[in-house]
Formats: C-alpha cells, sequence, structure tokens
DNA sequence: TCCTCATTTCAATGATTATTGAATTATAGG
DNA sequence: CCTATAATTCAATAATCATTGAAATGAGGA
C-alpha cells in the first residue's frame, strides 16, 4: 500500500458518519447493507450517505455489488488489513518483538477491546 | 476506546506529515527521537513539526518524555493497538473466523505487507 | 412502454484545518 | 547570572471538506 492511499483511508475514517457506516459493515460481515438500510441506521440524508459511501469505496474501506435495486455494501476486510499492515510495517526497525506484545491480541473478536485482562 | 477519540486518531493519520511522523517512531521502537531529528527527518518547520507532534500526543499515537533539552516522542503501541481493535470489534456479527483469514498476519513485523504467500 | 423506487450527482454554503514567521517559554552549560 | 539551544505558542491566511435540497440517473415490475 502507498503512503497516499494510506492517507485517504485514514481520513475517510476520521469522519463521524464514515467512521459509523465501516464499523456498521465490519459487524455486518460479507453479507453487507443496502445503501438505504445504512443510510437509516447511521441516520443521515440518502445523498450525505451516497457521498459517504463513495469517498469509504474510493478509500479501499468498503466494496459495492449491485442486487436488484439495491446496491449493497460491504467491509473490505483485506484493504482493512493492508492499512494496518502499512501503519505497523517495520515495527521497531525489524524486531516486532519488542512491540509485538503490545500488539498481540489486537485485531478481531467480539471483545477485542479489553483482551489484555491477566497480561 | 472511545468513537470520538478513534475519530481523532484517524483524523491524526490522515495528514502527510503526522502519518509519517508515525511510522518514522514505529520504526524506532520504544527509544524514540527528538522533536527537532523528526523535525529534520520529515522535513519540516520546527513550528510546524511542534503543532503535529501535539495532536499526534492529543491523540493517543505518541507519547513524549524529557531527556536533557530533548523531548522525546515515541509510538504509543498501546493506542494504537486500541485503535485497531475498535475498529475491528465485533467484527462479522460475533463471528471472527469468517474475517480472521484476510486480517491474520496483518499487524507488525518487517513485511507484513506481503506475508500470506503460502497461508 | 410507463411508472416507481433506490441511489447518485450537482452547486452553494458554512465550518475545520494546515501553514507561516515572529515572539515566548524553558532547560542546561559557561 | 547570562547565553545559547530546543521546543512551543500565537495570530493570520489559505485551503479543504461536510452538508443540504433539488434534479437526474438507472434498474425493475406492472
Amino acid at each position: 500500500m502507498e503512503e497516499r492511499q494510506a492517507r485517504t483511508a485514514f481520513a475517510a475514517l476520521s469522519q463521524e458518519t464514515r467512521l459509523r457506516i465501516v464499523r456498521l459493515l465490519v459487524q455486518a460481515g460479507p453479507e453487507g447493507m443496502a445503501a438505504g438500510a445504512i443510510a437509516e441506521a447511521v441516520d443521515v440524508s440518502p445523498s450525505n450517505v451516497s457521498f459517504h459511501l463513495k469517498d469509504l469505496e474510493h478509500a479501499g474501506m468498503i466494496v459495492p455489488r449491485r442486487e436488484a435495486r439495491s446496491i449493497i455494501y460491504s467491509a473490505d476486510f483485506a484493504g482493512l488489513r493492508d492499512l494496518i499492515a502499512f501503519l505497523m510495517k517495520d515495527c521497531c526497525a525489524g524486531h516486532p518483538e519488542i512491540c509485538a506484545p503490545a500488539l498481540a491480541d489486537a485485531p478481531c473478536g467480539p471483545s477485542a477491546k479489553k483482551k489484555r485482562a491477566h497480561a
């Protein structure tokens, strides 16, 4: 991943509505959600959600597919992984054992949030 | 981590100079770098690097410590982990096995970028 | 074909944010 | 105590971005 694309992705995630959309779709999984349902879920106007969906798509965070009259969006898990990898690349000058303990149980999972209880 | 703080963090990472600073410090490891050295490395004015360092500190991405006349900044690895965890929380509605393969070897490491060669 | 629904595009407005250079604070050494 | 160095603060300017409502597109069903 290039720096430019990573910045676009982080900028996309820095906006309230867009971050909510991405988390909504991360939690929804590969099944995804229709644009209209997303608009309702995050409570913004159709035109506004469309604006943000385009931005997220351009940033490589979500992918669209057509299904009947609706357009279904789902999280781009490969894009998310690439973004995280870019941020952490060459961590600790090639000695990941230094920061690995701090990152170990970060990604994914129901309660990834407070996993380091016993550590 | 709260949504508000996550947005602040992503906004911090979305700016060219700040993203370079964070990656510089991620690669530098716990040792960190002095503000002046960072300014030189990313080629911006002292006042401007100070502005961005404050923003990154406020976003929980870096931490400062004083050492003689200099202020040494290093990456906040716990903060980075929390941010990633927030983004991926409750992935696939509690079924991380769905997206885990896509995220498996993302974090950390010398070539985290293209690690899934053999899978 | 005609009509309807879902989504997108467009132009205008208001609000944030980065950058610059000068002035200021704070630390350490002579 | 005085000087030099390191970093930060401040005010002003320029640039970027989100939001709104109306109009347009495009796919499907009657």
